[in-house]
DNA sequence: TCTGGGGTCCTCTGTCGA
DNA sequence: TCTGTCGACAGAGGACCC
């Protein structure tokens, strides 16, 4: 018997949520964006989308497109508490669960008998149990069952072959399938390349002489819809930052290291609490005109205290020693291992 | 209209030791 | 002893994702 995964992603999640605890605002343009000068919106309702406003959009611009719309200020531990409900509802059916983020996941159902029809009831028991919506893509692989959840949002419910979500998805642009961003879109185009079909198709040699061999081969494998990684229930976490950028680019750098000592502490608060450390320190500049650097240092030994990362990433901005007004400020520790030989299962992230 | 925060992974380059 | 090669690793930048 094939391969047969699922992908479940739930409708503009965080509007979603919002909307369970204020229905008022039901079929309102709503949008969840930050409340800063420089913050982004990070999900609109499809109210709201109907005036343009998207996801990753300024703030500023989406209240101009839509100044009649209801702008909420994002609350994560609410939403983290929504998805938590509605993955435990996936686990009451599932038993392999890749949980992307909040609002996603991929579901392994090669050993269901009627998959189809299981998240058919699954989708109704999310609906009963939380109040939520959510859209279900059902394929061969992760990268078909992605674009067919993708395919007819909200409430959406596709099921593909391969061949179907070639020949379906052959005029669209290469954009549409995950791990093709904008700048590969951009190279592609500068080829003629304009749609997943001509991908597909274009000679080996051609990408391999743009790409390389190893990314020419993988962007011609998704273009045909070809994917064989596994529905992994377990993702390693490596790394944890903590970022920051400001309403206006600072040039001091006493001022920068003053925030810097803050968000080493926020960052290594959580990780003496999770029982994690890291060897490598890294910082993360982000200067006015947006060109973005980072700077970073291995350690003989895992650290996870202020005291001991806070020095290192001083040392490593001062040494930087930003030439123009800087606009984001970011600390991180790589390379994590447990704490005190606790067990490696702390280093997994269960969502 | 200028472009968040928190991540992962890949590529390229330089260094170092076997 | 000198030189070339290779792999591992570190550092930096960038693309991409939710």
């Amino acid at each position: 018997m094939g391969r047969c995964v699922a992908h479940l992603d739930m409708d503009a999640f965080y509007v979603s949520v919002e909307l369970r605890r204020r229905p008022e605002l039901r079929g309102r343009p709503v949008i969840v964006a930050g409340t800063g000068p420089r913050s982004v919106v990070t999900t609109a309702s499809y109210e709201a989308r109907r005036f343009g406003v998207g996801s990753a959009m300024p703030a500023a611009r989406a209240r101009r497109l839509c100044p009649q719309g209801v702008f909420l200020a994002p609350d994560f531990a609410y939403y983290r508490e929504a998805s938590r409900q509605v993955m435990a509802t996936v686990r009451a059916t599932v038993d392999t669960v890749e949980v992307i983020g909040l609002d996603e996941a991929y579901l392994d159902l090669h050993a269901m008998p009627e998959p189809v029809a299981a998240m058919r009831r699954l989708a109704a028991e999310i609906d009963r149990t939380t109040g939520l919506g959510c859209s279900i893509g059902i394929g061969p692989n992760k990268l078909v069952a992605k674009v067919a959840s993708d395919a007819e949002k909200p409430r959406g419910f596709v099921v593909m072959t391969r061949e179907q979500a070639c020949r379906r998805f052959a005029a669209s642009p290469c954009g549409l399938v995950p791990g093709i961003g904008p700048k590969t879109v951009e190279r592609l185009r500068a080829l003629g390349l304009e749609t997943l079909g001509a991908l597909a198709g274009a000679p080996p040699p051609r990408i391999a002489a743009r790409f390389g061999p190893r990314l020419g081969a993988e962007l011609q494998h998704r273009a045909r819809f070809e994917d064989d990684s596994p529905v992994s229930q377990e993702r390693k976490v490596v790394s944890e930052s903590r970022e920051l950028t400001f309403d206006q680019d600072i040039r001091e750098l006493e001022r920068l290291e003053a925030i810097l000592a803050q968000l080493v502490t926020r960052l290594c608060d959580g990780l003496v609490a999770q029982r994690r450390r890291g060897r490598t320190i890294g910082i993360k500049i982000r200067l006015d005109d947006f060109s973005t650097h980072t700077r970073a240092r291995t350690l003989t030994e895992a650290v996870s205290s202020a005291d001991r990362v806070g020095p290192v990433a001083l040392e490593l901005l001062r040494r930087f020693a930003p030439p123009r007004p800087v606009r984001l400020l970011g600390v991180r520790v790589a390379g994590l291992e447990p704490a005190d030989g606790a067990a490696v299962e702390q280093l997994r992230l269960v969502v």
